[in-house]
RNA sequence: CGGGGUGUAGCGUAGCCCGGUUAUCGCGCCACGUUUGGGACGUGGAGGCCGCAGGUUCGAAUCCUGCCACCCCGACCA
């Protein structure tokens, strides 16, 4: 194969990373499959985390920190746990290096440690080890627990954002006293990350739940998101993990109820990681570079001045200094790019990489006319507009920015969901077009997994509200009373 | 961890098969001038342990061995 395929290949993926790195979010610091998060791509996560964070104290959660470092000893409290995570576990052995004879840093055998560290893959261990010394009485619950952290998953393949091997994340932990309470609340979540994705975001997702073969390790059910890239494939966005008994077994973690008898506590948790910031890109992207939705912008509106002398760019700072100001009263976030060592066509083409959802031109005509030249990077419009009541134009068009960027990727998203009643039909699907496919499936985890070995698909989740129809499973024929959604995913 | 591929300036690359002047080209960078409504142009300039370590040779970016890194495909996964 000659470089140039290689290093050209049309694959998405290639695209995206190529998409990713140039328009500056982050770039793969060759460390193990770990990324360096630039600037601007951390202003996004920041605006996601302020979000996040507002949603999950409404509905009163509180942030806490426990350590990165978990003992190995924890981890083998709870068996499916361990089996889940054993082999992506990064281990610390020891903790001191000395200078060997040919003065080379080597390890220092003789500082090993007792008990090897786990660097966390996630922290319900940790926590739940906790939460015993936390929780004695019914009064002590319900213990909502929030957690931004940055977890290691020593994953043999890795790709950017997607699936990196350190990534940040916020993990929710919480204890209930009752089952119902404990289901409600892993349903609560999925719904906020749902909100999340579709309304700050724009990203339509799908809610559902996972299958056994699929669910997250030690968890009785495994609530989820899936979105749509555009390349056809799935992405699950969230999820949330009702956890019955089975850490506070594990952890001894019991409570006094009313009547003074000792129960277990009931778990969830539940997350969302940098992998959005993916999701993000793989769903709104074109081939100018990013499209953020105006929520998500660090920059909102950016101005550009055009002009030939000092005097011009005199008087158009002196008028952009005035639709900054009004801009900023009314809560948009806008630069005035007024460089002088690059050229409008260079900044034009810049913020476009950079996904700015408006930009305003000005330049000596415009002065003349009282107008600007206004362009939306959603659809690469631009229209002339007066400049009297400009800010109001501004805050209703990135409303309405917002609203489209949604609808497009949900128009996208629900002409690629079909429902196909035979196997043929299904494979064909998957080759051909991609996206989800609405199919009967018979319940069990074969059946599953065979149709996973001949197409790489896999059930992404059984949609919360689903079509429920007598049906025959499209791979074994076997009666299904419910369609569920299968797809090829990342 | 298995299969494949690639490492040459900040980025993208030519040269490698078939060893031989001062390592090619584009972008970017610096200086000056002309430009400025969609990534400007001209002239001049700076920038390289050719991934690392050995080996073969009069001579290695090029051949051989080992190592490392990254990318793609699989298995695994948020």
């Amino acid at each position: 194969m000659s470089k140039k395929l290689t290093k050209r290949s049309e694959d998405y993926s290639k695209w995206y990373n190529e998409l990713v790195v140039k328009a500056d979010l982050a770039e793969n610091s060759g460390v193990r499959g770990c990324m360096v998060i630039k600037p601007y791509g951390y202003a996004i996560w920041e605006k996601m985390q302020a979000e996040l964070d507002r949603m999950f104290k409404e509905t009163g959660h509180q942030n806490a920190y426990f350590p990165l470092f978990i003992p190995k000893s924890y981890f083998s409290k709870e068996a499916s746990h361990v089996d889940g995570f054993a082999k992506e576990c990064a281990v610390v052995t020891h903790y001191r290096l000395k200078n060997d004879e040919n003065g080379k840093v080597v390890v220092d055998e003789t500082a090993k440690l007792e008990e090897e560290l786990i660097v966390r893959p996630t922290s319900e261990t940790i926590i739940w080890d906790t939460y015993r010394k936390w929780v004695q009485s019914y009064r002590d619950l319900p213990l909502l627990i929030n957690q931004w952290a940055n977890v290691v998953r020593w994953e043999m393949r890795t790709r950017l954002f997607l699936r990196t091997t350190e990534f940040l994340w916020q993990e929710g932990h919480t204890a209930h006293a009752t089952k119902q309470e404990a289901l409600e609340e892993a349903e609560r979540m999925q719904g906020i990350y749902a909100d999340f994705a579709e309304n700050f975001m724009a990203i339509p997702v799908i809610k559902g739940t996972k299958t056994e073969g699929e669910r997250f390790a030690g968890a009785l059910e495994t609530y989820c998101i899936e979105a749509l890239m555009q390349d056809g494939k799935a992405l699950q966005a969230g999820t949330s993990h009702f956890l019955g008994q089975n850490f506070a077994k594990a952890f001894d973690v019991k409570f006094a109820t009313k009547e003074g008898k000792q129960e277990y506590v009931w778990a969830t948790s539940w997350g969302v990681s940098t992998r959005l910031m993916g999701a993000l890109v793989m769903t709104h992207s074109d081939d100018n570079g990013l499209v953020l939705p105006p929520n998500l912008a660090p920059i909102q509106v950016v101005m550009v001045p055009i002009y030939k002398s000092e005097e011009q760019l005199e008087a158009i700072s002196e008028k952009a200094d005035e639709i900054t100001k009004e801009l900023r009263d009314l809560g948009i976030s806008v630069k005035y790019d007024n460089r002088t060592t690059h050229k409008p066509g260079w900044k034009f083409a810049e913020y476009e990489l950079k996904g700015v959802p408006l930009r305003i031109a000005i330049g000596p005509r415009d002065l003349e006319n009282n107008v600007v030249e206004l362009a939306r990077r959603d659809n690469l419009t631009k229209q002339v507009i007066n400049q009297e009541g400009l800010a109001v134009v501004i805050k209703k068009m990135l409303t309405q920015i917002q609203i489209d960027l949604y609808q497009k990727a949900l128009n996208f998203r629900d002409s690629h969901i079909t429902k196909v009643d035979t196997f043929a039909e299904f494979e064909e699907v998957l080759e051909t077009k991609g996206g989800f496919v609405l199919a009967h499936w018979d319940g069990t985890s074969e059946t599953e997994e065979q149709i996973k070995n001949k197409t790489k698909a896999t059930i992404r989740c059984i949609p919360n509200s689903p079509i429920f129809e007598e049906g025959k499973c499209v791979f074994s024929g076997k009666v299904s009373t419910k369609r569920v959604l299968f797809a090829k995913a990342y």
